[in-house]
DNA sequence: TTGATACTTAGGTATATGTCTAAGTATGAT
DNA sequence: ATCATACTTAGACATATACCTAAGTATCAA
């Protein structure tokens, strides 16, 4: 990765692997230590933890040590730049084939004068 | 990238590039040729030409060839598995019975400081 | 204080990704 | 027919990613 990374890269980036979604999955019913998390996931624990540091470093999760464990938690409101993105496209499309309609519209009328 | 790819993890990895966001921006608005995509692009070619080609594979794009050009155009609908994603997440967050606990927890964390 | 638990760090490997140059092929214009 | 245009293919290369094992460190429990 560039070190021009965006937010939405990283949160991306994140997204795009499925141990990571099945993380943020979970964490959504709740936040869960380290080794809870690492429970259903057959994948040493360092390989493990780099998942994590990748949700961490896009924001999409918070960490905290207690004790000798570490508790992860979501951040729903990391999805947000996301998601935000994704409708604007949608709806900028959208825009372009109204356009579009009224484009063949307007040819129609000119044709029947 | 494994050969379990789902559909999801195709479409948010194509997501996590900027050159492949400004594609998709760009394609919002209206199709274009290959060409026209890639002159605001300062890059060969054929890595240009590799983003598209992660673009129509996550199915965020389709491609017809006319003539010697390619025109790109975007398929809108392919965001819906995204959105559709990420929603989910946040309403299940959202929805989690033991969330105002949570909150209780977190304003007694904060007076404390 | 000793051992078990829960990470954490260090370092290694294989494959994927993002870039390039050079040399194609197919089509349009003259 | 010839030349320019618009990709397309082939191959190389550096860095990133996803995994591993082995050996730490920090807490907790007895």
């Amino acid at each position: 990765m560039s070190k021009y990374d965006s937010g939405l890269d990283l949160c991306f980036s994140a997204l795009g692997d499925p141990t990571r979604r099945k993380i943020l999955e979970r964490l959504a019913r709740g936040e869960a230590t380290v080794s809870e998390l690492a429970a259903t996931h057959d994948m040493a624990l360092p390989s493990f933890m780099e998942h994590l540091k990748k949700l961490e470093a896009a924001k999409l999760i918070t960490s905290k040590k207690q004790g000798r464990s570490r508790i992860c938690t979501l951040s729903p409101t990391a999805f947000t730049p996301a998601r935000d993105w994704l409708s604007e496209q949608s709806t900028i499309w959208e825009g372009r084939l109204d356009r579009f309609d009224d484009y063949i519209q307007t040819l129609m009328e000119e044709r029947s004068k």
